[in-house]
DNA sequence: CGTCGGTCGTAC
DNA sequence: GACGTACGACCGACGT
């Protein structure tokens, strides 16, 4: 180890590449693009904040050709041109990096990666620590006991026992390894046929590829012959995958010294650019003085007594838009009641009124009931206009104290969630962390966590206030930092505004209307489970020989592949032999356990899952279950749910779908159900054109019956149960964005024959062929794709270097218009469903959504008139070039309305 | 005793 | 590896 501070090289244009692909694209309000330059920024000031370098690089590919392209003329030939609106971020960025003061380097004929080798490797020779900064793993050739790899986007650091780990080859073996296995973004050849695990198998019995060469004789098997041809284009492979170490560079690391930034320089680049983040960080580093904006500055203020509380209510009454939020005892959304609510109508400002906070000597406070109905008249007035993150939630709480919250203008957490649905986390330390670069107090600073945890109200003031306070101000300004950017970002407004925010309230009324379930139905159902599941269990044990935990993959294995020697049909990605329900399917074949054990599995989880578990969810206020829909989980725009979850409650087997006769009316009422029919493939047919699929579903044809007629060229009338089931598959298999191989191990056939099923569904239906080719051409383009509405799905890994992460952005691609688009309609006729219901109110109310499935509770003497409104407003929800078709159905459950 | 990854299974 | 989106149960390893 040495104690020099490590030189720190970063290879600017990965990051560059990487951050378009990565963020959502932002753009100032004169229409510059400048999401990259935010990306990069981001993490050049992070890595200097953490290791305070005195000497650095930023290094950027030069323009024009190189050596490689000398070399070969096929080099790079895979990637696409650089789209334009990365194009124009490179010169602000780089303005931005010389005015933080970072050395930077571009260096004609060759790339960025052979200048930071170079660099690297002279630094090390003196004995000094090195980190590069790179998003590309080719670079880990570099690593050795001086060089450490860093990815300062996912914090991970490589040293030599980490490239180890990661690629299973020493660090000087990465170039024969890249050599083997090519590499078809940058066009390096490699050797066909071999991937990973055999050039990582191959360098391990041979060391290099001059090791292989020799013994390539006695490589047998197809692999074995393709080496063989291909030996010549190794060498070539290899030095395109070498980093050039030699360089004759102009500077050496002794000239990289970090200088002083021009902050003033900066400050004029970041407010032309409108990066409002870095410009809040440079007052902040700036020590606050002539530029710092009042926003910068909290004013908080803890509530206490009436003239306070009267200030407050009248700033709330005239106030444009109101940043309002509560503070609760509970998370459960029925249970939940007030602690205090928080209020703030300007940037830095905002106010806690505490309600109930009771510990000891906790001071006096306003009477909760009071303040309550003082504000009443402004939470319950539609013109007093009201942003929150999260309100479907304050919504309920406000509920519980009989107050009906209306005037919902903006929800920060739907506008973080339609900006960016990939991003995993909309919470609001998160939103403010990725938005404002504004680290907020945690909850669990307040309140503790764990067993210790506190009840809201009994946290001290001195920290519930700031906190309470912060939660509203903070609001206010991840709205004023969202709504621009999504006003400017193509349809996106008109998704969040016209279909999400008015989602909410509907959302809230189906959540607290809740579903009726018959406990002891479910309760009998359960016993009779229990039984089954003990006779099973005995019959398993018998046939082991012994007895061990049916419940348990784990002993599972060890019963049937080591006692038993049944064959392995399939390997878990872990490595472990699978005991999935389909392998267990063909091992029944071999022996009696494999039988029992499925028997016994769907027992269990029917069980433990749903008659077990669904009963200690129903209120017992109520009867009912109050399930939770999260608007801002799933990335496609769908609904999910949880606690309980009604969105995956049984129907394919006569067993299962017992569970569903458990959800049941009010006495009076009938359920009805009402779901769209094929509803993603209709949309693939108005996505893709095609005039045959169009044609089909204008005929109303049942459609897998139409594509088996098309796919095995017989008359429709002559299909074949068989045929209409790969027809099926293949039909679930396209909007999946499935391979051969998928549809083979779907269909147990050979994945040949898979292929050939393809080709021929393709050669019938040309338009989907073209759509699905152009919808990859467009997300690897755009870095998203879109639904019919505009909403957005980003894709980071669509030029990702790894295929399997690549690949996987490419199903995404395919997949996520479909199912987007499928989730808004469903939503746009909820909407219009929940208005009919307000506007003719005939006692009728939505207490499900499952999808492609609205579910009814209807009173008995309104249930023809309801249906034919839900068929029409559903059917009317969307104009697309194929009708949409509903299925309507009511019954005295839910099993019956299908 | 809580957390977390792995595996499996339910829905659309 | 290999077909998209979710939620959740259970097991078992690991850390407090």
């Amino acid at each position: 180890m040495s104690d020099k501070k490590p030189l720190i090289l970063v290879d600017g244009s990965s990051y560059l590449y990487r951050a378009f692909h990565a963020l959502p694209p932002l753009t100032n309000s004169a229409g510059e693009p400048t999401g990259a330059v935010l990306g990069v920024l981001n993490m050049l000031s992070k890595l200097v904040a953490e290791h305070e370098p005195e000497r650095m690089a930023v290094v950027f590919d030069a323009k024009g050709k190189t050596f490689r392209d000398e070399m070969f003329d096929q080099y790079k030939a895979n990637r696409p041109p650089m789209p334009d609106d990365l194009r124009a971020q490179i010169e602000p960025l780089l303005e931005a990096i010389e005015a933080m003061g970072l050395p930077m380097l571009r260096v004609a004929g060759v790339e960025a990666d052979d200048v930071i080798g170079t660099l690297a490797s002279r630094a090390a020779i003196a004995g000094w620590p090195v980190l590069v900064s790179t998003g590309d793993k080719d670079m880990a050739q570099l690593v050795d006991g001086h060089i450490t790899l860093v990815n300062t986007m996912t914090g991970s650091e490589l040293d030599p026992a980490g490239v180890n780990e990661k690629f299973g080859v020493r660090p000087d073996q990465i170039v024969d390894y890249l050599a083997l296995v090519g590499d078809t973004s940058d066009n390096i050849p490699g050797v066909p046929r071999v991937g990973p695990k055999t050039a990582v198998k191959w360098l391990g019995e041979y060391d290099s590829i001059d090791g292989i060469k020799a013994h390539a004789d006695e490589i047998t098997g197809k692999v074995g012959d393709s080496l063989r041809e291909n030996l010549d284009r190794l060498d070539l492979s290899r030095q395109l995958a070498t980093i050039v170490c030699d360089l004759e560079l102009e500077q050496g690391p002794d000239d990289l010294f970090r200088r002083e930034p021009d902050l003033s320089r900066l400050r004029r680049l970041y407010t032309r650019l409108e990066l409002s983040s870095l410009l809040r960080q440079l007052s902040q580093d700036d020590g606050g003085d002539s530029d710092r904006s009042r926003s910068d500055s909290t004013d908080y203020e803890i509530v206490l007594d009436g003239e306070g509380l009267a200030r407050w209510i009248a700033r709330f009454g005239s106030a444009p838009l109101v940043a309002f939020d509560t503070e609760t005892d509970s998370l459960d959304y029925m249970k939940a009641r007030i602690v205090g609510v928080s209020l703030s109508v300007e940037p830095g400002q905002a106010a806690y009124v505490p309600l109930t906070h009771d510990y000891p000597g906790a001071p006096d406070q306003l009477d909760r009931d009071t303040v309550l109905e003082e504000l009443r008249p402004l939470l319950e007035d539609p013109g007093v206009r009201k942003v929150g993150h999260h309100l479907k939630y304050d919504a309920h709480v406000l509920e519980n104290h009989g107050i009906r919250l209306a005037g919902i203008e903006h929800d920060t957490m739907l506008e973080s969630y339609v900006l960016n649905s990939t991003a995993t986390r909309h919470d609001m330390d998160s939103v403010a962390s990725r938005y404002l670069g504004v680290e907020t107090i945690r909850y669990e600073d307040v309140a503790g966590k764990g067993a210790k945890q506190l009840s809201f109200n009994e946290v001290p003031l001195e920290q519930a206030g700031p906190y309470a306070a912060e939660d509203a101000d903070i609001t206010l300004r991840i709205h004023q930092e969202l709504w621009p950017r999504l006003e400017n970002t193509g349809q996106l407004a008109g998704v969040y505004r016209d279909i999400e925010i008015p989602l909410i309230p509907i959302l809230q009324t189906m959540e607290r209307a809740g579903v009726l379930l018959d406990v002891d139905m479910l309760h009998r159902q359960g016993k009779e489970l229990s039984t089954e599941m003990r006779r099973l269990e005995e019959e398993a044990h018998d046939a082991a020989g012994r007895p061990f935990n049916l419940g348990s993959p784990k002993q599972l294995q060890e019963i049937l592949f080591e006692r038993l020697g049944l064959p392995v049909v399939r390997k878990t990605p872990k490595g472990q032999p699978s005991t999935a329900e389909d392998v267990l399917g063909e091992l029944a074949d071999h022996h009696d356990l494999p039988r029992l054990i499925l028997q016994h599995r769907e027992m269990a989880k029917l069980k433990s899952t749903y008659t077990d578990k669904l009963p200690s969810q129903v209120d017992p206020r109520t009867g009912r279950v109050h399930t939770s829909y999260h608007q801002a989980v799933a990335a496609t725009g769908r609904l999910s749910s949880s606690d309980p979850n009604l969105q995956n409650i049984p129907i394919r087997t006569p067993e299962g779908r017992k569970i569903r006769q458990a959800f049941v009316p009010e006495p009076g009422y009938v359920l009805v159900a009402a779901d769209y029919s094929q509803i993603e493939l209709r949309i693939m047919a108005h996505l893709s054109g095609d005039e045959g699929l169009i044609a089909a579903f204008r005929q109303d044809a049942d459609i897998h019956t139409a594509t088996a007629a098309e796919v095995f060229e017989v008359d429709p009338a002559a299909v074949s149960p068989e045929q209409r089931r790969s027809a099926k598959a293949i039909n679930f298999g396209l909007i999946y964005g499935m391979s051969a191989f998928g549809l083979a191990r779907q269909l147990n056939v050979d994945r040949s024959a898979a292929q050939e099923y393809v080709d021929l569904y393709f050669a019938r239906y040309p338009g989907v062929k073209a759509y699905m080719d152009s919808t990859r051409k467009l997300a690897r383009e755009d870095g998203y794709v879109e639904t019919v509405y505009g909403r957005r799905l980003y894709l980071p890994d669509i030029a990702s270097r790894n295929p399997q992460r690549r690949q996987y952005a490419e199903r995404s691609a395919i997949n996520a218009p479909m199912q987007g688009t499928a989730a808004d309609i469903i939503k746009r006729a909820m909407i219009a469903v929940a208005g009919w219901l307000t506007a003719n109110g005939n006692g009728s109310r939505l207490i499900m959504q499952v999808h492609d499935e609205l579910v009814l509770e209807v009173p008995e003497s309104q249930v023809e008139s309801t249906i034919g409104e839900v068929l029409s407003l559903m059917s009317s929800a969307a104009e697309l070039s194929v009708p949409l078709k509903v299925d309507v159905g009511k019954g005295a459950n839910w099993d019956q309305a299908h």
